[in-house]
DNA sequence: TTTTGGAACGAAAAAACAAATTGGTCGAAA
DNA sequence: TTTCGACCAATTTGTTTTTTCGTTCCAAAA
């Protein structure tokens, strides 16, 4: 039984470091966080750290992890809502310009100051990267499914979308532009990639 | 007379100043290519360029102005062909993108060493931003007079377009893509802008 | 036995300092 | 009018020294 609770509790402090670490790496970066500001903001000893985690780098792998794992929640409730395919594109959209903005956000500290070694946005971004593929593939051959797309080439279209968003986020990321103008900018983008710009 | 001569020859010293600095400023960028290099590959002590030029800065200057010159042209032939709209904004994107490979043959050495300052691509690209998007919106302006693009919201669209290009560069710049391939996924990229993905 | 932290180690980064480059000037020579 | 060697100031580059920081060790606490 003590080896229960003894588990239980190893598995609490892991989650307490992840918490504090989540904080501390969100305003500084990995680089600049030192394993003593995540000790200080536990009130340990920064040896002691190393009894929950092997090192930074996996403290930090689970602070990238945990932040995945939430939005993987919330694309889950996205795909499977029952909202139209049109519908379900422009909420992942959505979802996806807001992430960049999240992100953003954490490294902007580090834009000035440091070369902005793009840790946390690089590590992440190649951890979702595949995933962003896979998600959108399924919208819309849901969509051609349905019979609501006609689509030519899905691999193209696939790339169009996603090399429409990574376009988006430099401008958006750059200049402060306010939630209500961007959803406008998100959507008429977005009718332009439905129906296109060419009379008919 | 001798001073019409003089200019003359003066202007010509100019070009063939620039000559050499284009090409070495597009093999070593503008930080590495001293004015030494400049001077040896004109046979010249570097002294005697400041007899034509005031300094590195203006030579640089001089060669981005020239390379805008020339694309320039090539733009403007474009635009004022007899072509119809769709085709012209084929065209003019397929020109960019080949800009765009030209600019990273430039600098592709420089992205390893060097912290690579973009100084070509970055001064290039501010001179030439402006103007894409006056581009952009003519052909665009065109297309609704002629009643060829419906368009909602012409700014909304020059802002698509330009995004959907500067997302396409990084894959573009990254993959050693061929011609051929490229020429293909610009095509069916345009489709989707020209026509959309919804089934109708 | 589980958990904590002070001390110590080694690698890597930062700081400090010395040496070489380099953009630009000047006056003389051609 | 045009070219160039000599020179200067400032920036860059190369090298050495110092500091920082992640990690390990081991003894003490719980």
């Amino acid at each position: 039984m003590s080896a229960i609770i003894s588990k239980e509790s190893h598995d609490e402090m892991r989650e307490a470091i992840v918490k504090v670490a989540t904080q501390i790496f969100s305003r500084f970066g990995f680089k600049k966080t030192s394993m003593d500001d995540i000790a200080k903001g536990l009130r340990m000893g920064k040896s002691s750290i190393y009894y929950y985690f092997r090192g930074k780098e996996e403290i930090f792998r689970a602070v990238v992890d945990q932040e995945a794992e939430i939005l993987k929640g919330k694309v889950e409730i996205i795909l499977s809502s029952a909202d139209d395919t049109v519908s379900k594109l422009r909420s992942y959209v959505k979802l996806r310009m807001d992430l960049v903005k999240h992100l953003a956000n954490y490294t902007e500290i580090l834009k000035n100051d440091d070369l902005m070694n793009m840790e946390i946005t690089e590590k992440f971004r190649k951890k979702y990267d595949e995933e962003e593929i896979s998600i959108i593939r399924q919208i819309l051959e849901e969509g051609v499914q349905k019979g609501t797309f006609k689509i030519k080439d899905i691999d193209m279209s696939e790339l169009a979308i996603i090399t429409a968003m990574k376009g988006l986020e430099a401008p958006l990321v750059a200049t402060n532009i306010g939630d209500e103008k961007l959803n406008r900018v998100i959507d008429d983008i977005l009718d332009i990639l439905f129906y296109g710009i060419v009379n008919r």
